[in-house]
DNA sequence: AATTATTAATTGATCGATCAGTAAGGGAGG
DNA sequence: CCTCCCTTACTGATCGATCAATTAATAATT
């Protein structure tokens, strides 16, 4: 009574772990049900146990796949990175991280963390590689302008929150809650508010 | 067999709340259980259904009455706010702002509207009344200063995202999510760093 | 003041529903 | 006919909720 699938079973695991992402990060892990993982998938609940062991692996196996690259967004492809001028490479890296911020597997990854960090400190710890692997190159790149006297003397980590602070809490309240006076805010309107404001006294030589 | 308390049973609906909205916080709705609610209570899970008709309506009650006021804490308690000077009164907004961040019960709420707002929207509304309510005070401030000449003309949301947004960020990845690289970048070095900067160029006249 | 009735507060026991996980097997393709 | 992929059918555990029973405190009656 199992008739063997139309579509190829290639991308079977693959269905499974994004329809089962889609409703973790819409639902939370708890009020999510195995059966609505499945129908989801377009298989039962039973199919689930073929390709992962349990619930739990499951939730993290999709968890781990989420992990988009935020590096390769934020520190352009460029050979010299670390003698780029702030003025240009600054509102590079803030675009990167809109964009990164912006993405649907983002604010997934980001909402998971949230609602299920405190049971499954691995999850957090996807969180903070991805800060991490931004970190090893950008701060080096901040103290060596700030040493150049490029920038302004500041620890560096309050400069990413600086610079990060807005969008992050941008895309929370205007697009994870969804609140409705901050709908029209753009993404482009942020960048020129951190772009004029923030940035513009932060570079101390703005010649 | 069930002998009435000795301890004065009128703050018993109260213990209940607090219990409940810890481990909700802590764990999510799903998560936690009438027993785990009554346990920390020091009563017995039926006993919750003396107070409350059902989990769902103790949770709500619960997330309700944490409803913290941000407006006292960021509006200064002077009569005529609107014409105080910008460089005096928003230092000032940024460390009421800081302080609301810092409380657990606004941890909480966070914690609770991200992971549970997608099953209750009425839970979001919560967090859009504290916003509604200070930008009510702070947006024709803005504005009027911005008429005057003393802040940069820019759209009051995002002025409100770049001074917000830095501590929404650093409260989030240091003291939700635990990250330990950012354990040790105080509130003080924040504050510092928006006044310095983002402050700095938003006043026009840095007399 | 002593006795009795009533109400408030809580328990233990239990029920129905739900859910993660298991077992066994069937059909399609090689 | 064997292996892969998936189903139907089931189980044990857990959880929210209900309920009768029980007692402390309080009010009413004697």
């Amino acid at each position: 009574m199992a008739p063997r699938p139309k579509n190829p079973p290639a991308d079977r695991r693959q269905e499974i772990l994004e329809a089962a992402l889609r409703l973790f990060a819409q639902r939370g892990y708890n009020a999510t049900t195995n059966a609505d993982i499945a129908r989801e998938a377009g298989v039962t609940a039973a199919a689930l146990y073929y390709y992962f062991p349990s619930k739990e692996l499951l939730f993290r196996t999709a968890v781990s796949e989420l992990r988009s690259s935020l590096l390769p967004r934020v520190v352009p492809m460029v050979e010299r990175v670390m003698d780029m001028d702030p003025e240009i490479l600054l509102p590079k890296v803030l675009r990167g991280v809109i964009d990164f911020f912006s993405e649907p597997r983002t604010q997934a990854i980001l909402k998971i963390i949230m609602a299920e960090g405190q049971r499954d400190p691995a999850i957090v710890k996807i969180w903070e590689e991805q800060m991490v692997s931004v970190v090893e190159v950008i701060f080096p790149y901040l103290l060596r302008q700030m040493a150049r006297g490029r920038v302004k003397q500041m620890d560096p980590r309050v400069v990413s929150f600086m610079v990060q602070g807005p969008i992050m809490a941008a895309v929370i309240t205007r697009d994870i809650l969804g609140i409705p006076m901050l709908q029209d805010v753009t993404n482009e309107m942020i960048v020129q508010g951190i772009v004029e404001t923030t940035l513009a006294s932060l570079l101390t030589n703005p010649e």
